[in-house]
DNA sequence: TCGTTAATAT
DNA sequence: CATATTAACG
């Protein structure tokens, strides 16, 4: 059934040194986040694919301008809220060893299998759908008919892929929030990701508190092999969060981003598309190596118009299935789903 | 309602 | 088999 439906979008906002005052401190939120203008608009919202692909329609109105504004606006109340409440984890800045930003995270939404090939010059080689028997989703729009960009939403979402650069966030966020406050609301919040829902972060929150509960287990580290993304990320010194209300926590501060535009110099990072392989797993860490020999091209819509922004990126959708950028295959990909890859560039 | 944890799906 | 989603429970 589902279908692959890539998307990405963006959205994160970036943080940048730490404020004292709590308003200085907003206010640099507020200049960091994207602001409804920057939002921008996902270039495609997540459709069932089945529903795209059975009526070949591209997916509807998704969000709008104004439900993108409306929806940040939500977010920096929260977050207003979270700050005053929070007390003080000082921003810092965020990367200090990759160096990186934060990007904006930018869902990808690209169909793949199912969807809209209508126009497809050729794409005749439209992986055989089962057969459409009844596989026409009895569900069609009516049920609810919330033109709404939320009736959109409710609909079934696209498996989600936590592309390194989310988890990046998503690490850094926890990190940030201490064990004690690193819960699925506050993080999905902190992390701002539009389309990111409590669920996906209550999920990747669960593995990945499996995962530090194996690494502290099991002598010093050796991030073995699997957990490929987790093992690419830095572990936070889990330090019992303190602060509760008061002030300084020992937390090392992670720093939420901020409106740094990203020099987009020749890094090579830029935010788009390295669909082709990758999705996760590293077994070390990184070094972006794109090597653009990808062939799979998807026109990654993304519309990022964010100006500052930066970008991560979710991605839904499958892919083939991550090779290995420095020479290491793994193997296990028997039949994989889907997964798409995003661009990570950590 | 939210956060966890277990089960189920892909 | 790994990872993400859905269900169930406190």
């Amino acid at each position: 059934m589902g279908e692959e439906v890539k998307m990405t979008e963006c959205e994160i906002n970036d943080g940048e040194d730490n404020i004292n005052g709590d308003d200085e401190r907003i206010a640099v939120w507020e200049m960091g986040l994207p602001t409804p203008d920057d939002l921008t608009p996902l270039s495609q919202l997540l459709i069932p694919p089945e529903l795209a692909s059975a009526f070949s329609i591209c997916p509807e109105p998704h969000r709008t301008p104004l439900d993108v504004n409306r929806a940040s606006q939500t977010t920096l109340s929260n977050i207003r809220g979270q700050l005053n409440v929070l007390s003080s984890n000082n921003f810092k800045s965020f990367n200090e060893t990759t160096g990186q930003t934060h990007d904006p995270i930018v869902v990808d939404l690209d169909n793949k299998t199912g969807a809209v090939e209508r126009d497809g010059p050729g794409s005749e080689a439209r992986k055989l759908r089962r057969v459409d028997s009844e596989e026409a989703d009895s569900r069609t729009e009516n049920s609810a008919e919330d033109p709404s960009s939320e009736a959109a939403r409710a609909l079934k979402r696209p498996r989600l892929v936590w592309t390194p650069q989310l988890h990046k966030r998503f690490v850094d966020v926890v990190g940030h929030l201490g064990i004690k406050n690193a819960v699925p609301k506050t993080i999905m919040q902190l992390m701002n990701v539009e389309g990111l829902t409590r669920e996906n972060v209550a999920s990747h929150l669960q593995k990945y508190r499996l995962y530090l509960k194996r690494m502290q287990g099991l002598s010093s580290d050796g991030p073995s092999a699997s957990d490929q993304l987790f093992a690419s990320t830095p572990l936070p010194q889990s330090l019992p969060e303190s602060s509760g209300g008061g002030g300084g926590n020992g937390n090392f501060g992670m720093p939420i981003p901020m409106p740094y535009h990203h020099t987009a110099t020749a890094g090579g990072m830029m935010p788009m598309p390295v669909y082709g392989h990758m999705g996760m797993q590293m077994g070390n860490n990184n070094g972006h190596n794109n090597s653009s020999s990808g062939n799979h091209q998807h026109h990654q819509v993304s519309i990022n118009g964010h100006q500052n922004g930066y970008s991560g990126n979710i991605a839904y959708g499958h892919m083939f299935q991550q090779r290995d950028w420095n020479g290491n295959h793994y193997g296990s990909y028997t039949h994989h789903p889907h997964q798409v890859a995003p661009n990570d560039n950590m």
